[in-house]
Parts: C-alpha cells; sequence; structure tokens
DNA sequence: GCCACCGGTGGC
DNA sequence: GCCACCGGTGGC
C-alpha cells in the first residue's frame, strides 16, 4: 500500500466508528479504466464527527462534474448515521477539515471512520454509501455481485454513471481499502471498527458487540461466547457471521513497522538472505508518487487476501498463496500470466514485463492494491492486450 | 474495578 | 510481513 492519503479530519472525539473495508478484487474484464470498486463512508453512531464533502472523482474529473445531488454523511446534524443528501453541491473542495497532509502528524485524537464508498464496477466512479448497514450488506457479496452506480438508486433515484463521483482520493483524508465478503454481523449484533492512532503496531481493531453489549474481540472469543450463550446458536448465530478482518490504510507508514526478527533475516548459513528490496528495486510501480501526483494511485486496490472464514473468494484470485509460496518477485504458481506493467501516465520507466499471477502481484511487498489500480495490465501470455482490472475494492476514510 | 486502547508475539 | 490473539495498563 502505497498509495497514502492524508486525512484529515476535525474529529474531536475519539471513537468508535466502525469502519468496514473492503478491498478489491481483480476481475478479468477487458475494459478500459480501472475498476476499482466501492467505498462507502460512514461514520458510527453516537459519536460525532463532522461534515463531509464530496470531492470530484478519482478519474481527475474536474469540478465542474460534481453531481446534482451528492450524499454526505452528516453526524453531527444526525447521529444516528443517515446520510443527508446535499443538493449540488457546487463545488469541489476539500473537506471543511484540517488537512492532514504532512506525513505522520501526532495526533491523540483516535481516527473514526468519515464514510464508506463503494466502486462502481463499471463506470469506477466511487459512490457513498448512506450507511455503514448498507455498506455491510454491499461488500458482504461485493465479489459476486458487484456495486455499480445503478445499485445506489436505492437512496439516489437518479443515480448513474454519468455522474460524478460522489468523492475520491486525495490527501485530505487517509483512506483505508477493506476486505469483500465480510459477512454481515447477526442481527442484533455490530461489528465496530476502531481505527488506531498513527504510528500504532495495526491499524485496526474489530470488536463485536453482541446483543447483550458484551464486547468480544477474537474468534475465540466468539466461540466462547456462543458456548455460554446457546440461545444466539439456536437463532442461527454461527460463527462464519464473523471476521475480524481489517481495513488496510492507504496511507503509507501510517502503521508503526516492527522490527524485523534477527532470525528471520537469515538463511541456513548464516548469511543474510537478502535485504528488504527497495521499491524501486523491485517494482516500477514503487515510483508512485504521493497521491497528489498520482491521484490515480491512491485508490485501494484489491487485496487478494483470504477472508477468514468468509465466503468464496473468486478463482482466479488466487488464494494468496501464502507468502511462503513466493519464490521470488516473479514466479508463482497457478494463474500465472506474463504481465506488462504500464504506468498509465507520467511513466518514469516506461513499461515493465513481470511473470506474476495478479494476485501475487498485488502480493508483493511494497505496492498492493493501489498500484494495481493504478496499472494496466496487459496479458502477453496469449498475444492479447486484455486490460486486467480490478472490479471491486471497498474503502473507507477515515477521520481523525 | 472496568475497559478502551495499545503493544507484543507466535505462527504462518 | 501479515494476522490472530491476548496481556497490560492508563484513564475513568
Amino acid at each position: 500500500m502505497q498509495s497514502q492519503t492524508g486525512v484529515a479530519s476535525p474529529r474531536v472525539k475519539k471513537e468508535e466508528d466502525e469502519f468496514t473495508d473492503s478491498s478489491s478484487l481483480n476481475n478479468l474484464d477487458s475494459t478500459l479504466q480501472e475498476p476499482r470498486d466501492v467505498s462507502t463512508l460512514e461514520e458510527e453512531d453516537e459519536r460525532s464527527t463532522e461534515d463531509e464533502q464530496s470531492t470530484e472523482d478519482e478519474d481527475n474529473q474536474s469540478c465542474e462534474d460534481a453531481p446534482n445531488q451528492l450524499v454526505v454523511y452528516n453526524p453531527v446534524a444526525n447521529g444516528s448515521g443517515q446520510i443527508e443528501a446535499v443538493p449540488d453541491p457546487t463545488e469541489c473542495q476539500p473537506p471543511p477539515f484540517p488537512c492532514y497532509s504532512t506525513p505522520n502528524p501526532p495526533s491523540r485524537v483516535l481516527p473514526s471512520v468519515g464514510a464508506f464508498t463503494v466502486q462502481c464496477a463499471n463506470c469506477f466512479k466511487w459512490r457513498l454509501i448512506p450507511t455503514k448497514e448498507k455498506y455491510e450488506e454491499i461488500r458482504e457479496n461485493i465479489l459476486q455481485h458487484p456495486f455499480v452506480c445503478e445499485a445506489a438508486r436505492e437512496w439516489r433515484p437518479d443515480i448513474s454513471c454519468d455522474d460524478a463521483a460522489d468523492i475520491s482520493q486525495d490527501n485530505s483524508r487517509l483512506w483505508a481499502i477493506d476486505k469483500p465478503n465480510i459477512a454481515q454481523p447477526p442481527p442484533g449484533w455490530q461489528r465496530l471498527l476502531r481505527i488506531r492512532g498513527e504510528g500504532s503496531t495495526k491499524f485496526a481493531d474489530v470488536y463485536y458487540a453482541a446483543p447483550s453489549g458484551k464486547k468480544l474481540r477474537s474468534m475465540v472469543e466468539i466461540q466462547r461466547y456462543l458456548v455460554e450463550h446457546p440461545e444466539y446458536i439456536r437463532e442461527g448465530v454461527t460463527m462464519a457471521q464473523f471476521s475480524f478482518q481489517i481495513p488496510k490504510p492507504l496511507q503509507e507508514n501510517y502503521v508503526r513497522k516492527r522490527p524485523a526478527r534477527l532470525a528471520a533475516s537469515y538463511n541456513g548459513t548464516g548469511l543474510r538472505m537478502s535485504r528488504p528490496l527497495e521499491p524501486s528495486e523491485v517494482n516500477p510501480l514503487s515510483w508512485v508518487g504521493p497521491d497528489d501526483d498520482y491521484p490515480e494511485f491512491q485508490i485501494g486496490g484489491p487485496r487478494l487476501s483470504t477472508p477468514y472464514i468468509e465466503a468464496p473468494v473468486f478463482d482466479h484470485v488466487a488464494p494468496p498463496a501464502k507468502k511462503k509460496a513466493r519464490r521470488s518477485k516473479q514466479m508463482y504458481s497457478s494463474n500465472q500470466h506474463n504481465i506488462k506493467i504500464e504506468e498509465p501516465q507520467q511513466s518514469r520507466n516506461g513499461t515493465n514485463t513481470y511473470d506474476l499471477t495478479m494476485g501475487n502481484f498485488v502480493e508483493e511487498r511494497g505496492w498492493k492494491e493501489e498500484a494495481v489500480h493504478s496499472v494496466t495490465w496487459e496479458c502477453l501470455s496469449n498475444g492479447l492486450r486484455d486490460r486486467v482490472d480490478i472490479h471491486s475494492s471497498l474503502q473507507s476514510w477515515i477521520m481523525s
């Protein structure tokens, strides 16, 4: 995750936002654009935040393309988590809160989820999702049922792909990519996501709040709780309805890296196996610059990891071949393609070809999802220039 | 005393 | 490096 996004939000309260994350997947469509999926925004109920605004779409559309109506969640105005329709946002300005553009400004204010957005699989524009519940519903089957703008007509009757994106990634916000297909919590249960402060060892924590209010923080605790409260099991609650997968922040270095363990750096001979490769050594995508330079790189892409207990994943989303299967940056097992990677614009190094599977490529250190979104994939193995696009990603932007 | 939050670690 | 898990603890 290279792309970083700054964020900022003047949020003052700590929160418990939940943020559902999403992630994107790859698909093999051959479209011209990079598809991204969804992102939503949302905020936790009781907590308040400030309004948000939408910004131009990520396709670099201009402000003039602002939609006639945006769905903005205004936690202050209504803490219920409902969204507020804002007619004709004429300006595409940054959110009204302070910018978090500096790399890692210290902050003791816990960030919170400001919005959930989902990317349309057809036009790749990001659409704000009005409520966390709706977001969770979309996310649950995002792989099987990619989100499209038309689906937003449920809360925005006239929306279509012709409308400008509701929001785009920029430095004014911290973005995070959610995992796809995370089951909706059982009725009466709440899936809570708490974003940790910058510089923490983890980006966030997921908790489940049982109907009783009891908070559970791991599958082990869930299981134990269900055993102790068989009534839930009788009601149909199953372990498959829980997932502690957390979203990934797009801002680089948001999470403090854990010092490398000594043993891991050496092979049996005592020789250092390899130093961490600099992104630039490994892949051209590492050149991806700051968001400002490459706004399109900010989109979180598909995080092809396999959901914990979750539902099925696309076949071609090769199970993140556990990293151990990584022989080198290039060779992977099944699903392999010779992929030519081009930076769409501002290329600093032309085109490069790699033997990578989509999934594993995404797993490569350094780039991951955003990178996938920002490149053009060409399948060279069959002589065609098919584009390999990501079509479903979910993301949230975090308010701090 | 509780608990939200953070840190650390074992396993992969 | 990532993830799941859980212990510790500061603030209430």
